[in-house]
DNA sequence: TCGTTTTTTCAGAAATTTCTGAAATTGCTA
DNA sequence: TAGCAATTTCAGAAATTTCTGAAAAAACGA
């Protein structure tokens, strides 16, 4: 492995971290290159830098284009590919939120309500169900919530997260100011 | 595997769903199998329901203990272990979340607090390091958010999570009712 | 203490995932 | 279309993870 000590760190510790959630360690360590370079990089720079095959650099370019995590970029009068990540951190955080949901909760959103839908006999059938519908309503409430976070602006993100509890403040100002009431139904 | 198709197809979905985290499948299952029963169940229930062998299902188990996602119980005459979820799936997104912050944002806060400290020489370094200053303020300002939402109550939670942006109209509002300022810097 | 039940451990088997080198394919230019 | 550069594919090797059965350990009552 061919970097800077403080790269590589980051690299290895990337790639461990990667292959806890779905991605492989390779895929981790690709990125994390991708992630710190000064410019983008083209496969055998890839190599030379991770000192891992170029068939496994291929392969790993190909799964995070499918994640849409890197871009491919040409140079002129260069035919090589050339790879980078977003500039925008956030950007980055957005591609990631959207693909996880897109393969990890929609899909159990989905056999949650078939599963919903079934006419059930026993017992313990019922009360599975009860449970998967717990599941369900948790699930429907944060892509709702999280439905309305992705379009907003980041500026304005930032600024929500960065409020943090205060909200809860705001709120209980909103609920004194306008008499309480609104939509959510409390009943003290 | 010893289980009616609703459950079953559930468990299954659940098995898969896990090995894309960290889980393993059967880890998984043992989960799922937990999360839909009526009550707590021994090793040897599980294993009868998932037809593997009790080896795999104890060190399942121990597990999801280190996850803190089962709670062991024990009935009156009974010396063995019987394991369930909580009952509040609002505990299980608390635990859930607050174990893989421990595991994953925190470990990567750590190294990258201490890269962004050493002293570098390139060009190249000094962009990296600027690069992981930037993921680390994310993370930041991630986990400090997270930090105040764990504190919340679940109803004021769910509360804030059913209003979503709507939350931007309320700090309209407050804006408009306190006559501006406060402590969320605007500057339109 | 001994005998019984329950749980845990662990070495090796089985299964799965990752990685590689070689070959095939693609795409370009002359 | 031949020739070259770049990329992709893929069968099998290597590495890792998961799983099992057997044995050990722990927990308990008599």
């Amino acid at each position: 492995m061919q970097l800077p000590p403080l790269v590589q760190t980051f690299v290895l510790h990337f790639g461990e971290m990667g292959s806890r959630w779905g991605i492989n360690r390779t895929v981790g360590q690709i990125y994390a290159v991708l992630f710190v370079a000064e410019r983008p990089l083209n496969a055998d720079e890839i190599v030379e830098r991770l000192g891992v095959s170029r068939s496994n650099v291929s392969m790993g370019l190909k799964e995070l284009q499918a994640w849409n995590l890197v871009r491919l970029q040409h140079r002129p009068g260069d035919r090589r590919d050339y790879f980078a990540t977003p500039e925008d951190v956030w950007q980055i955080v957005r591609t990631l939120v959207e693909e996880r949901k897109k393969r990890e909760i929609d899909p159990t959103l989905t056999i949650l309500r078939e599963l919903l839908m079934q006419r059930v006999e026993t017992d313990a059938e019922r009360h599975a169900q009860a449970r998967l519908g717990e599941m369900h309503d948790l699930f429907e409430l944060f892509t709702g919530w999280y439905d309305d976070m992705r379009r907003l602006e980041t500026d304005r993100l930032v600024q929500l997260l960065s409020l943090g509890t205060k909200v809860q403040k705001v709120l209980e100002m909103k609920d004194r100011l306008t008499g309480r009431g609104g939509r959510a139904d409390k009943r003290d």
